[in-house]
RNA sequence: GCGCGAUUAGCUCAGUGGUAGAGCGCUUGCUUCACACGCAAGAAGUCGCAGGUUCGAACCCUGCAUCGCGCACCA
């Protein structure tokens, strides 16, 4: 045994390990081995990502959940890999090469500029594996896969395909969400919806039939007034019923307008009349094509005005233009007034600006196996959700689905496999947007293919949504050896934020393309905030750096400080106060097991049920019910809980009790000479070590690595049973009735031990109370209440820290003497020449009111008529023996008062 | 507007009908031969508010308040 150091030293022990571990080929995952299989696909971070609590959270899940299959005996797949986030991606590469190149991608060419960011992704793209790498995740390397692989891309490329084959996919002019800086369309699911103060503006339009008299129009948006069309009101609306079918004017560039009816206008907002720009809005569009509108565009794509007409706002920003709208207004009297507004407007998820609505010619998808999604999720399905009530936003959310805006106006990413036939009219096919007017099958090919006289064709300019390539993500990463075997995956961890982005879109995904759910259990975690409550965000930069943190208190302290407080489903309060309990918490599995090799030699001895002591017998049936806690609590995805039970378990109930009561066994009290009792002390240690540590591997992967080689544990087992790594140890049963049995292991035994744990703590209140220091070793007397076999009366010695521990049977305290009722007897500490009878009657008064107090408690219930009569008799027994015990207490105690005088 | 979640000790949170819990922080004492990243003993809560159900409510029901998150609408 190599000689462990006084702090747990995590920096060398997880680099050693780890590379071990790769070295061995620990977490390759075979799909021909005969064993259950278990599999899990880690949801891809962003190429361009580094690691976030947020990942480290998400992937220790994953890596407990594969660690401990993999100690059940299962096959194991944790399949990792990277997602090439489009517009992420592309952006930083671009803003990268504006500032150390000065050049844009237009510069470039499409084809160079591609290359560049492959350049730039094989460079420093992925840098998050390394990191998840240090966090100490089991995934198969071996299989990391990248969303722009050839063979994936494939893939994506073929599924548009068999989509638009089956009718699914359409091109179609429609409105989109737009982004005016990254200069592409995006899916409604990002845009997110933000509050916003903004101005409402009260504009006079004039009446064409009627000069000199005007309709009031309330707008936001006076800098897309050249792009009305109409005014439209409600056609019950009496205030303007007669208005119907005449025309008023537009203000700036002048043009009439006609005035409609549509039962899409709210009488109640604004002056109940509405100016229609179908080109700027969605429910405008919806209006103009019911009343046969025209569509007058204003805006560039990049968002400034488009409008030689009206020459002071043409090449405006629209913001800026929004102001000079209004003042131009104000020049000419046509603005009435503006007035302070709140409303929401959408903002790019990306690019962080409002969106704008936007009238483009775009792919959208109909989702396939919408009714098949619905009916594979919820209670009894093929999917659970966790926790349950995602199941309800997953349902709502298909209910009302939309079709998905699929293409994107970037670069980088899958291109869209369909090419144009070149015409003699080259302008058509150019492939902006809006530039393809109309096609025919016949001059379309839609093929992962291109066409064989491809000089004659154009191909699309566009590429795929980054999550139409995601959401083949469980299947299109694996052969079909390995989808055999492992497909579908047993679990998905992620958070619930990319419900609609990618667990949804997987499982339909899933349904058409392999006819099975994807996945059986979905775990949705918390969101990571700061203290006050944020969300943790580069931005605000209030979120910690993890490599710091596992730098500072190594990987295992990080991991199981998170999990000590990551509930499921709740959002998590982030404190670092929490990594470090974590690191403590290494630091005492390290010396607890340090206390053990101190005592040298390798125990090849069973445990000898006859030799076991009441303290023995505890702490086995203590683990017992930490293993059966931890089980569970493992099995039910309550991550929390299970790394809660562990650490009192260990902390609380084997380092504070058990071990301090062993150095009676171990020889503490004089002596230290072998003994079988001294050998059996150990040979308990040991089963309990040897049990802790693998129910803590999945948590705290290193240090349990490193102490179960530390401490021998590995050198009787089979290679592949944790004689090469614990990793593949058995996880640890819960102790069966044979068990119990051959080492006599019953409840009575953990009432003995738990009495004299009172005692002790009764003793230890004694000296607290009359001040004396508790490495003072003091004499006690205690009158047993029945025989105290000798070795019990060690330990007592040893966790009262008793110079000596008389056991009369009849004891005569000098008066004022400390005295204390335990359940083993009556406690007394005498102290010479030091007694102090107003403190012991203080002490006395204080125990008599808390007992007192209790009495009248219970007296009150068991005096109540309905409670004995309709209470379980259990709680009734249970009342009335808690009765009995304080009562007597009490007249103990009052007589002792009394005897002070 | 609709829905979901939260509200328990100074802080972060457990606690699904029967005597209010943990860790941190705080107080006091301890360099007791595994660990000061530690040991021991403490103080500390009318469980958001108001009703109801029940012999009994932190827990179940109703309403309200505050915070957070979705969805819809927003000229």
């Amino acid at each position: 045994m190599a000689e462990l150091s006084k702090a747990y030293e995590p920096q060398a022990v997880e680099a050693k390990w780890y590379d071990r571990w790769l070295a061995d080929g620990c977490f390759h995952a075979d799909p021909a081995s005969a064993k259950p299989a278990y599999s899990i696909v880690m949801p891809p971070p962003n190429v361009t990502g580094v690691l976030t609590l947020g990942h480290v959270l998400n992937n220790t899940i994953q890596d407990i959940l594969a660690r401990r299959a993999r100690m059940l005996g299962k096959e194991v797949l944790w399949l990792p890999g990277l997602d090439h986030a489009g517009i992420a991606t592309q952006t930083v590469v671009e803003k990268k090469l504006r500032k150390e190149e000065g050049k844009t991608r237009h510069d470039f060419g499409r084809e160079e500029f591609v290359r560049r960011i492959w350049e730039w992704k094989e460079r420093h793209g992925g840098i998050i594996i390394e990191q998840l790498k240090r966090l100490g995740c089991s995934c198969d390397w071996s299989r990391e896969r990248f969303t722009m692989d050839a063979d994936y891309s494939r893939a994506v490329q073929q599924v548009f395909v068999d989509l638009y084959r089956k009718g699914l996919i359409y091109r179609g002019r429609r409105m989109v969400n737009w982004d005016p800086v990254a200069l592409t369309a995006l899916s409604d699911e990002e845009v997110i919806p933000t509050p916003q103060k903004s101005s409402l503006y009260y504009v006079r339009y004039e009446l064409v039939e009627e000069p000199g008299h005007f309709l009031e129009v309330a707008t936001t948006r006076p800098e897309t007034i050249m792009a009305d069309v109409a005014l439209a009101v409600h056609p019950n609306d009496e205030r303007y019923r007669s208005l119907l079918g005449k025309n008023s004017w537009r203000p700036l560039d002048r043009a009439p307008l006609p005035i409609v009816g549509d039962a899409a206008i709210d009488p109640e907002f604004g002056t109940g009349v509405l100016k229609v720009t179908p080109a700027h809005d969605k429910v405008d569009f919806e209006i103009g094509q019911r009343h046969n509108l025209p569509v007058i565009d204003v805006l560039h794509p990049n968002g400034k005005i488009n409008c030689p007409a009206v020459p002071e706002l043409d090449g405006l920003d629209r913001f800026a233009a929004r102001k000079k709208a209004a003042e131009l207004l104000a020049e000419r009297g046509l603005l009435v007034r503006e007035e302070p507004h709140e409303s929401t407007v959408g903002f790019s998820e990306r690019a962080g600006v409002p969106i704008e609505p936007r009238l483009s010619e775009q792919w959208f998808l109909k989702y396939p196996k919408v009714p098949e999604a619905r009916a594979a999720v919820g209670e009894g399905k093929a999917i659970r959700f966790r926790p349950e009530r995602w199941e309800a936003v997953y349902q709502h959310w298909l209910e009302n689905i939309q079709d998905w805006c699929i293409s994107r106006q970037l670069w980088w990413g899958h291109r869209i496999p369909v090419w144009y036939r070149r015409l003699e009219d080259e302008a058509r096919f150019l492939p902006e947007p809006n530039a393809i007017a109309a096609f025919d099958p016949e001059h379309l090919h839609v093929d992962v293919e291109p066409p064989e006289d491809s000089e004659n064709w154009i191909q699309d300019a566009d590429v795929l949504d980054t999550w139409f390539s995601s959401w083949l993500w469980p299947f299109g990463t694996m052969d079909a050896a390995t989808r055999a075997k492992f497909y579908p995956t047993s679990d998905l961890v992620t958070a619930p934020d990319i419900i609609f982005f990618w667990v949804a879109r997987m499982i339909m995904a899933g349904l058409e393309y392999t006819g099975r759910p994807p996945f059986h259990d979905v775990f949705f975690t918390g969101l990571i905030r700061d203290g006050q409550g944020r969300k943790m965000s580069k931005s605000l930069g209030n979120s910690p750096d993890p490599l710091d943190l596992i730098g500072q208190y190594g990987a295992d302290g990080v991991r199981f400080g998170l999990m000590r407080i990551a509930p499921t489903g709740q959002d998590i309060r982030f404190d670092e106060k929490q990594i470090e309990e974590g690191r403590n918490f290494a630091n005492k599995l390290w010396n607890a097991t340090r206390f053990r090799q101190m005592h040298g030699g390798e125990t090849e001895e069973e445990i000898n049920p006859a030799l076991l002591t009441s303290d023995d017998k505890w702490i086995l049936l203590r683990l017992d019910v930490a293993i059966r806690a931890v089980t569970q609590a493992l099995e039910e995805y309550n991550f929390s809980e299970a790394a809660q039970a562990l650490y009192r378990f260990f902390w609380s109930e084997y380092c504070d009790w058990y071990l301090e009561a062993s150095k009676a066994a171990l020889g503490f009290a004089g002596g230290g000479e072998p003994s079988p009792r001294k050998t059996n002390t150990l040979a308990v240690i040991d089963f309990i070590l040897g049990h802790t540590l693998r129910l803590f591997h999945p948590f705290m992967p290193f240090i349990t690595e490193e102490l179960w080689h530390g401490l021998g544990f590995n050198a009787d087992l089979p290679e592949n049973q944790g004689g090469k790594t614990i990793q593949f140890a058995h996880w640890p049963e819960a102790l069966d009735d044979d068990f119990k049995n051959h080492y006599a292991l019953a409840p009575n035994d953990e009432q003995r031990a738990n009495a004299k744990y009172e005692t002790v703590t009764a003793g230890r209140g004694l000296r607290r109370d009359f001040n004396i220091a508790s490495n003072k070793r003091v004499a006690f007397v205690l009158v047993p209440a029945n025989p105290l076999p000798e070795e019990e009366a060690a330990v007592l010695r040893i966790l009262l820290n008793a110079e000596r521990l008389d056991l009369p049977r009849n004891y005569e305290p000098v008066k004022g003497t400390p005295t204390a009722l335990t359940p083993l007897g009556t406690l007394y500490l005498p102290l010479e020449g030091l007694i102090d009878l107003d403190a012991e009657r203080q002490r006395l008064g204080k125990e008599i009111a808390k007992i007192e107090v209790e009495l009248v408690i219970v007296r009150k219930k068991l005096a109540n008529e309905n409670f004995v009569l309709n209470a379980p008799p259990a709680v009734v027994t249970e009342h009335r023996q808690r009765e009995t015990d304080f009562a007597e207490r009490l007249g103990q105690l009052q007589q002792m008062r009394a005897s002070l005088g």
